[in-house]
DNA sequence: TTACTTAGTGTAAACAATACACCTTATCTT
DNA sequence: AAGATAAGGTGTATTGTTTACACTAAGTAA
């Protein structure tokens, strides 16, 4: 009673848009390809899954060959799969993101040869990028600034210890408008799932600011209420 | 230069979770299934995406095929990737789902000979579904609670006209949980997209109800300004 | 005419969102 | 040490939104 599948020339590959922060501005993880098509041209992370592993230890992998990062949570957000969005055949692309502390130390060193180099790119000044990766772009942004209303996606990319200014101003680089300083804080603070620690920012040639600490269990019992009361 | 795309024995299939509301119940759209694997088994409409077609069109192609229904306005939600997703091989499935109004005129007839037939079956009385289908149905109905807050999905489950009541007992089906009716009243007609019409209700045993229909030039009107707001 | 069933309506209270401006504190310069 | 600079930090009044809540009106059926 086998029924045998179908056998078609198609493959399955996976796009990554990492987001970090850095100096104040949204960044995305291009890097600088090293195979045709599109050789040095920057694009998003993105490679071929392999048969035998599932689309998202094949998203961890991928990203880990072609940035050299690690144990990052990612997300698939959408799949693209228009029949010319490559060149040389029939690829449908799953898009994943990922949301990561860029705290200066981490190397971005691709493992593997298809890549040349990665690196972080300002959101706000990228440049035309190969097949529908500015689609693909464009759709995770999107999908970015939902999220920000409901899910707590902010603490991923501040630091441990923030300020209320930082996160207030990462606020401001992805809904992409100012806010008021008051209202935010004092919003921010109602939730209850912010910690404020007995230390100051160092460094600055100014007042130094309050530091804070995302407290994750306090998040998830306050979250956990509101699934169970909105059914 | 041309690199040769990686070949793997893999395909890409569509799962479709259609909604539709009927005698004041969610339901949804299953197949009795005509083939191997699960011969017999009540499945959603699914099947392998063409090399030449985009997945987009494959859905709408394989809805069709499975059920005779056409032209309905699909959208992708989520990729299922596992690899023992499907017990005969790799399998990676994009899955879509759509919401219809079910007239009682439209037929549910397979066209191809993988479907014995189509019928509509309630959320609530959902059977085990083979492979990972339960799991896909779950993920669309959580999508649809949740785009029911921010987008005017209910009116594609209702006939043209409907009245308040129906509304919010369509409402209650998906969130599953009863609603204020006065307060629903209110807010329903506060966003100014409902039209009433010069019409009552036919056939009823009782006091019959106003008729109103969904605006969606008001209604477009009305989000495009908050786009931009909101930016 | 009466009983039944659903349609249709308003208000007060609690809560959330917005608009708005000044004093404080630390550092740096001279 | 005084003053300039730069960001930190704070409260209130207004408006809008959400919630809770119960009775009368209208049509049908017996």
């Amino acid at each position: 009673m086998e029924t045998i599948l179908p056998k078609f020339d198609s493959v399955f590959s996976i796009d990554c848009v990492i987001f970090g922060f850095q100096t104040n501005e949204l960044k995305i993880l291009l890097i600088e390809r090293n195979e045709e098509p599109y050789k040095s041209w920057h694009a998003l992370p993105g490679y071929f899954v392999k048969n035998d592993e599932s689309i998202d230890d094949a998203a961890e992998r991928i990203l880990y060959e072609l940035t050299g990062l690690r144990d990052l949570h990612m997300e698939q957000f959408h799949t693209f799969g228009d029949v010319d969005r490559h060149p040389q055949g029939r690829v449908i692309t799953v898009a994943y993101y990922a949301l990561i502390r860029i705290d200066g130390q981490q190397e971005l060193k691709p493992v593997s040869s298809y890549a040349k180099s990665a690196f972080w790119y300002p959101v706000n000044e990228l440049e035309k990028l190969p097949f529908d990766h500015g689609k693909v772009f464009e759709t995770s942004f999107r999908k970015l600034r939902r999220r920000l209303h409901y899910q707590p996606i902010a603490f991923e990319l501040l630091p441990e210890k923030f300020t209320l200014t930082q996160l207030q101003t990462l606020y401001e680089a992805i809904l992409n408008k100012k806010l008021d300083k008051r209202n935010f804080r004092k919003k921010m603070l109602s939730y209850g799932f912010l910690k404020e620690l007995d230390e100051k920012q160092k460094g600055v040639s100014y007042r130094a600011a309050t530091l804070y600490r995302f407290d994750r269990r306090k998040y998830n019992k306050i979250f956990q209420n509101e699934l169970t009361v909105n059914g």
